[in-house]
DNA sequence: CGAACTTTTGATATCACTCAAGGGACGTGG
DNA sequence: CCACGTCCCTTGAGTGATATCAAAAGTTCG
């Protein structure tokens, strides 16, 4: 979908040897260490990614979770709605990221997943998870990590929400977008492709689309970021992330932050 | 601190065989069954509790996870700070509650935990944890499906805070607790102790500690609910949960929500 | 019985919401 | 290629929910 900058491969140049554009792998790899076997299992299982249109529900709320589906590209997300309609987003599955690893524990879910934008998806059924874990102790451990982090990065929502302004709000989220993306190459520079409606991006800050129409305005304005056709160029990322009092611990990158 | 309406056991009456009144116990086996053997050791590991007093930090954001503290009595929290001095609290801790199973894998605590009441608190070594991951897999089960909930309770309460008008998310929260605590028997009838000012309560919903204490003040107008002395008596708890659109499904309790 | 903390209340300010309408951008079908 | 529908973005005006500021009254506890 865009260059990954932190390989450095631009057209025609050959790639290291062992490099992978995989988001899963790069992800484990951004926290943990994987062995050749391990990264060669991964790659086969995202071998046959299935195009998901946008505003598709993987999993509903309600229904008895029998596998794990993980993205590899395209952002989908977790939600809830409430009678009235209104929905809360309440975390952002991006390339890499998966759901649930042991959600099948429980009987039914308790919210839904879905797509954002468009997404290349895969379904991994519970016997090849369950075999994963019991042969693979290195992607095990890495996937536990995850799974930390993306706590970590739920409690992170709720400051988010709970205690920051709107345009606040927006830049801090834009500031996490931009080291997660670049942790699994869906980056250039300080920029990304955000493929989601302002829309969905109110829901995910407890905010109003108009509101958040306003607060990007204002952001482009300070000459924080550009927008425009779903890029997002982050113009001024120390502005952003100051505005946002944005702290990345919580993500707990293995000191991959470069670039 | 006060009677467990669940057991139905007054004073003088004799207890059935096998009664306990461990809230790590109890709480488990909401969730799934634990063997006597099972039940044995967690009577062990939480036989001497230390007093904590109220404000006092059990953890620190920063600090390397050593170690995992159960809450036996009284409420603690997850928290941050910004800069600003606004604390956002990310989680309640209720009697059978613990901190961070595998945070240990970690390397720096993205949040700090504290006591918001006096809490009667022990400390579990990380070796001892091990041991009982290692040796006991129906407590291992449990656990692990209790840390499904607590994720699931740490994403409605982004819905609560997401979504949810000033009134709508205190109730909510007051229905939630009550069945959390109902499960372990910290319950009278609709009723229980919550030994928290409104300023917690406030940094909890992300509202001020004024319109809190105004909201409560219509919650009681409106014969929903009586506050007074740290006690709290849910008068109309139909009312209540119609008003928070309260549904209990995320907290996944095993059928145990009888009373 | 005084100090610190908490709750309560009033007056005012403001951030974000609501309602409403116009203006792209994009795709589809005639 | 144009016409049209749909979805999304943009902007304005007015409203409302919640925050802020300030002070008094109640509570707890040494």
């Amino acid at each position: 979908m865009q260059d990954n900058d932190d390989t450095g491969a631009g057209d025609g140049t050959p790639r290291p040897a062992g490099w992978t554009n995989n988001p899963l792998i790069l992800k484990l790899e951004s926290l943990a260490t994987l062995s050749d076997d391990d990264r060669a299992v991964l790659e086969r299982i995202s071998a046959k990614p299935q195009l998901v249109p946008a505003g598709t529900d993987l999993i509903r709320e309600g229904d008895k979770p029998d596998g794990v589906y993980l993205i590899l590209d395209g952002i989908a997300c977790r939600y809830k709605l409430r009678a009235s309609g209104a929905r809360q987003i309440m975390a952002y599955l991006v390339p890499g990221d998966y759901c649930d690893l042991d959600v099948a524990m429980l009987k039914a879910m308790d919210h839904a997943i879905g797509t954002l934008s468009a997404c290349q998806v895969v379904r991994i059924d519970l016997d090849t998870i369950q075999g994963l874990l019991r042969d693979h102790p290195g992607i095990t451990h890495a996937l536990r990590l995850a799974t930390l982090v993306d706590e970590a990065t739920l409690r992170e929502w709720l400051v988010n929400v709970g205690c920051r302004s709107a345009d606040e709000r927006i830049a801090h989220l834009m500031c996490e977008l931009l080291l997660r993306l670049r942790a699994v190459g869906r980056t250039a520079g300080d920029g990304y492709a955000l493929p989601i409606t302002q829309e969905d991006l109110a829901d995910t800050t407890g905010l109003t689309s108009v509101h958040v129409n306003r607060m990007l305005r204002s952001l482009k304005q300070r000459g924080l970021i550009e927008l425009s056709g779903r890029q997002l160029q982050i113009l001024d990322l120390d502005g952003l992330e100051a505005l946002a009092e944005f702290k990345p611990n919580y993500l707990h990158l293995g000191g991959k932050e470069a670039a």
